[in-house]
DNA sequence: ACTTATGCAACTTTTAATGTTACTTGATCG
DNA sequence: CGATCAAGTAACATTAAAAGTTGCATAAGT
């Protein structure tokens, strides 16, 4: 299976649109993100049938968040992205005829279960809000130690 | 991507193994696992690798599992495996140049790795003897049950 | 009307697992 | 020894899911 990068991608899409408040196309995501604008509507219209953005056509179009960053946690994300695969393994078969696999299923489905649920656990806990703080550290303390790297190397 | 299921499978094999102590051929477990034999030899020369099964080539040769099942623990196999991604999930890029996606990328690695650690600490209190046990007493149960649902539909 | 942007369907590409074929190597049996 | 059995292995085919692409329809603003 190829890994599945959407909730990461979107993350970085609605923080972009979090930073303005004028509406961005999907191209001008699509640019940020490097990938293709139909793979941006495609990923933001589960976002909007969720109320967590919207969408406008012609000029001046484009997508805005329609929510507080306060009230959108990862897991709202990882709903309206519909609940995409989490674990990269998986039994065999499910509801097994045999009762050696019934053994190894059961097993395997509780920890498979408990990770789960920790990870939707840990998505409930973080909020749009928190990551954008997060976003707008970074960028201060960038601020203030970027420069001097930059200086080291070279006398522009 | 598709569901990785290397684990069940070898699993399953393994329990079939344990269950008698000549060594059986990648054509017999095959047919149990519905699978091709290529597939067998090649997921259980990696478990060969790290000593927890041997093969032996012609007549009456096979595969046997070299440990006692006490020792084995879902790691081990987890292991000899190569590891195999855990998570069907990722960050669109590791060691981004965006300040956004570092913070997308800190806050969800988190939530990763606790994930995964909490998956390999349950694969590592799993043995393969804990689950043979569990075999045996499945099958105990429908051993009592089996017979009865039997006659209840047929008169057989 | 023209331009900009989304909406959407169909198709292609990519990636990783899984399955298959064909052949080689080594061990055992007669 | 030679026939047979089974693993070892490489190359190739299939499958499933994500991601990317193309083309065109629809709606909004100028």
């Amino acid at each position: 299976m190829k890994r599945d990068s959407r909730l990461s991608g979107v993350l970085h899409v609605l923080l972009h649109m979090a930073e303005t408040n004028v509406p961005m196309t999907s191209e001008a995501l699509a640019n940020m993100m490097k990938t293709n604008p139909v793979v941006i509507r495609r990923v933001l219209a589960g976002l909007r049938e969720h109320q967590l953005v919207c969408s406008a056509k012609g000029h001046g179009g484009g997508w805005q968040i329609c929510r507080e960053l306060e009230t959108i946690t990862l897991h709202d994300i990882y709903l309206a992205l519909d609940k995409p695969t989490l674990l990269a393994m998986g039994n065999r078969t499910e509801a097994p005829g045999c009762l050696v696999e019934e053994a190894v299923n059961n097993a395997l489905n509780q920890a498979f279960h408990e990770a789960e649920n920790l990870l939707l656990e840990r998505f409930r806990s973080v909020t749009l809000a928190q990551l954008s703080a997060d976003f707008h550290q970074r960028k201060q303390a960038h601020g203030f130690t970027g420069n001097h790297e930059h200086s080291i190397f070279s006398g522009e």
